[in-house]
DNA sequence: TATGAATGAGTTTTCATTCAT
DNA sequence: CATGAATGAAAACTCATTCAT
C-alpha cells in the first residue's frame, strides 16, 4: 500500500504506470494551496490541476490532511536542497544572504500571495485545534535551525535568538507586504536584513571577543 | 433596520429590549474567529458562542463576510482606543513600548492562536482572492501609521521603515511562537525590539544631527 | 380589527394616523410583484418601498397570500374603473380599441415585464396548487366578462369566445413581448387585434343577419 | 466529469452504470418544476421525484439555475423532435395543424397546470432580472420560428406576425385554460386558430396573388 | 490501481411569521 | 396600533470521503 511510507518513496525510480502521479498531486496542492490557502483549496481543485481523477487522490492519500501534511513536507524538503546549495558558499553571511534572497525571490508572488511558508504555517496551526501541527512547526524551524547554525559560524552565542529575529523579521515583512500588497515593501526590509546581517558578520570578523554584551537586535 | 452599523449606539449603554446583542455578536465572532479562524468558524459556531439563533445573526449582518468585517473593525476600534491610551505617554519610545507590551500581554494566547491581527489579516488575504481586502490591510496599516508617527516624532526620516521593520518583527515572532508553541520566544523578541526602540530613541536625544547615515535596522 | 373586511373599508375615508398605509401597502405589493414576480418578491421588499416596518404589514394583513391576494383585487378594482370610463365611449367597437390601448400603454413595460395582470395571473395559478385560485381567475374573467358584453353589444352569439380570442390575443402577445424583449411585437398584436375588432364591427352594422354562419376568428 | 452535458449520450441506451441519472433527474424536473413552478420547485422536490440524494444533483448540474436551463433544452429539444415529425406531413397547413392538435393534446394538463412552454418562459423570464433569459426566449422562439416558416411556405409576406400571431393566440389560450380551469376554453380556441389556419392556407391556393391587401388577423 | 459516481453531513442564506413592548 | 427584534424551518450549495467496478 502507498500511505504512510511517504518521503522516502517520493523521490525513487517512478513506475512505468505512475509517472509520478503523487509527485504530481503534491506541487499541485502546493501551488493552489498557496494561491487560495489550505481552508479554500478543494480536492476537486487539487484533483484538476494535477490532471487527476478525484477519487484517486485517496490512492496516494488517506485524508486531505494528509495531502496537506505531503505538501509542507514537500516545502520542507525544498528547503533542504536550497540549504545544501547554500553551503556552497564561502561564509555564513553569504549563506544568509543566499537565504533571504531566495525567500525574496519568489516572483513577486509575495505580494500576491503572501510567504508560502509562512501563510501555510498559520493555516495549519490552526487547523490543528490547539496542539501544535508537526507539520507547521518543521516548515519554520527548519529555517530558525539553519538560520541558527549559521549564526554560531559567526560565533554568536544568541544565535538562536538571532535566528528567529531573521526569520520573523522576513516573515512579519512578508505578512505586511502580502496585506498591503506592496512589493516595495518587502524589497526594503530585506534589504534592511541583509544590511542588519552584514554587521553581525563584520562585528565577528572585527572584535570577536567584545560581542555578548550588546543587544539582541542592534549589532 | 440594524444593518450598517450604528456606529454611535454601540458603545453606549444597552437598552432592555436589546442588550447589545450586536455586540455579543460581534466579540462572539472575534473570539471565535481568533481561535479556530475564519474559515473554520460557522456561524452556528458564533451563534453558540453569542447565545443567539443562528438566523438571527442576520438581523444583524446581512453576510458572513459583514459579520467578520466587524470583528475585524472592532480590532481597529480596539487599536484606536489603545492609541488614545498611549497619547498619554510622555515620549514616542515609552508609547512604543506601551504598544509592544500591550501587544505581547493578550494572555499568553500568543502561543496558542498567534496574534489575532496577524492571524485575521493573513487570512482575509486569502479570502478576498487576489486584491486586497480593505479590512485585511486597515488591522495592519493602522498599526504601521501609528507606529510611523512615533518614529516621525523620535525626528526620523526613514519613519516608515523603521515602522514597518518594528511591526514585522512583532508580528513575525508572534508567527514563530505560534507555530512552535513557545512563549518565551515571542518574550525574548519583544525584549529585542524594546531595545532597539530605545537605541533609536537614544541616538535622536543624544545626536540628532548624527542619525541619516546609519543604517536602517541597526540604530 | 382589520382583517377580512377588505375592499369595502379600503376607498373610504382615511383616519389620521393612518394616512392609508394599506393602500400605500397594497400598491407597492402591486408594483414589486409585477417586476420581480410573486415569488421573487419578499415581504422586507414590499414594506420598503411602501416606506412601512415589516411586522406592521400584519396588522393589516395575515399573511403573504392575503396581501398579494389585495394586490390582485386592486387590479381587478383598477379595471372596473377602466370600464366604467371606457362606458363613455359610443360604440362597442370603441370600447375594445380602448381597452386594447389601456393594455398596450402601460408604458412600454410589458417588454420589460410582462402584462401585470396575465404574469399575476400565471404565478397565482402555480401559488395554490392544483384548485384554480380565486384571484387570478377574477383577473382574467373580468377582462373576458367585459369583453364578452362588447361582443353582445355587437350582437355576435358567439360573443364569449370571441372575448376568449381577443384577450388570449394579447396576453399571448404580451407573454412573447416579454420573452423576447421587444415592445413593437405586441404594437403590431395590438394593431392585428384593432383591425380583427374593426371588422366584426362593420359586419355587425353591414349585414346584421350574416354573420353567424362564419368562423369565430375570422371575420 | 459530468457538467457539461454529453448531448450525444443522452438519450442513448444507458450503460449499467448509470442507468442516465442526468435524463431522470432532468425529465423529473421537468414534471414537477411544470407541475409547481420553478420557483416553488426545491431541489429536494427533484431529487425525490428522480430517486436520488439532494446533494448528487450537484454532481450533474452546477446549480439550480442549471438544472432549470436542462429543462427547457430538453423542451426545445422536444420541440425539435416534434418539428422533424410535422416535416413528414405535405403542406404547411397540415404541419400548422400538427403543432396545434400536439400542443393542445398534452393530455388536458394544460387547465391544471398550463402550457409547459408558456409558463416555464414567463417564469425564467422573472428569473433573471430584467435582461431576457436564453433559455426563456428559445423556448418561445422555436416555435415562433418554425410557424414562421410554414407561413412563408404559404408565401405569406407577413409570415413573421402570423406566426406571432399563432403563438400568442395558442399560449394565450392556454392561460385562460389554465386560470379559468376550463378545458374546453382551449379546445374551442384551438378550432378556431385551426379554422384562420385553414382560411389562409385556401387564400393561398387560390388567388396567391390578392393576399398581400387582406389585414393580418383576418384572413 | 483507476475512476466516475455517489453520499450525507455541514454551511451560508432567506423569509414568512410571531412576539414583546 | 406600531415596530424592532426574534425564530425556525427551509433552501441552495459544498465537499471530504466512500464505493462499485
Amino acid at each position: 500500500m502507498a500511505h504512510g511510507q511517504a518521503s522516502i518513496a517520493r523521490n525513487t525510480v517512478v513506475d512505468a504506470k505512475t509517472p509520478n502521479k503523487r509527485d504530481r498531486l503534491v506541487s499541485g496542492a502546493r501551488r493552489v494551496i498557496y494561491e487560495r490557502g489550505v481552508e479554500r483549496t478543494s480536492l476537486a481543485d487539487v484533483a484538476e490541476v494535477a490532471g487527476i481523477p478525484v477519487g484517486n487522490i485517496y490512492y496516494y492519500f488517506k485524508t486531505k490532511d494528509d495531502l496537506v501534511a505531503a505538501a509542507a513536507e514537500a516545502h520542507v524538503s525544498d528547503l533542504g536542497e536550497l540549504f545544501q546549495r547554500l553551503e556552497a558558499l564561502d561564509s555564513p553571511q553569504e549563506r544568509l544572504h543566499g537565504l533571504l534572497d531566495e525567500l525574496s525571490h519568489v516572483g513577486g508572488s509575495v505580494a500576491e500571495y503572501g510567504c508560502p511558508l509562512g501563510t501555510l504555517a498559520g493555516e495549519l496551526d490552526k487547523r490543528n485545534g490547539t496542539m501544535a501541527s508537526p507539520q507547521s512547526q518543521q516548515l519554520l524551524v527548519t529555517m530558525v535551525d539553519w538560520a541558527e547554525q549559521q549564526f554560531v559560524g559567526l560565533e554568536r552565542g544568541d544565535a538562536r535568538q538571532l535566528a528567529v529575529a531573521l526569520i520573523a523579521g522576513y516573515e512579519g515583512a512578508a505578512l505586511l507586504t502580502h496585506s498591503l500588497r506592496d512589493p516595495e515593501l518587502l524589497a526594503d526590509q530585506v534589504q534592511r536584513l541583509q544590511q542588519w546581517v552584514d554587521e553581525i558578520a563584520d562585528t565577528a570578523n572585527q572584535a570577536p571577543a567584545a560581542r555578548s554584551r550588546r543587544a539582541l537586535h542592534d549589532q
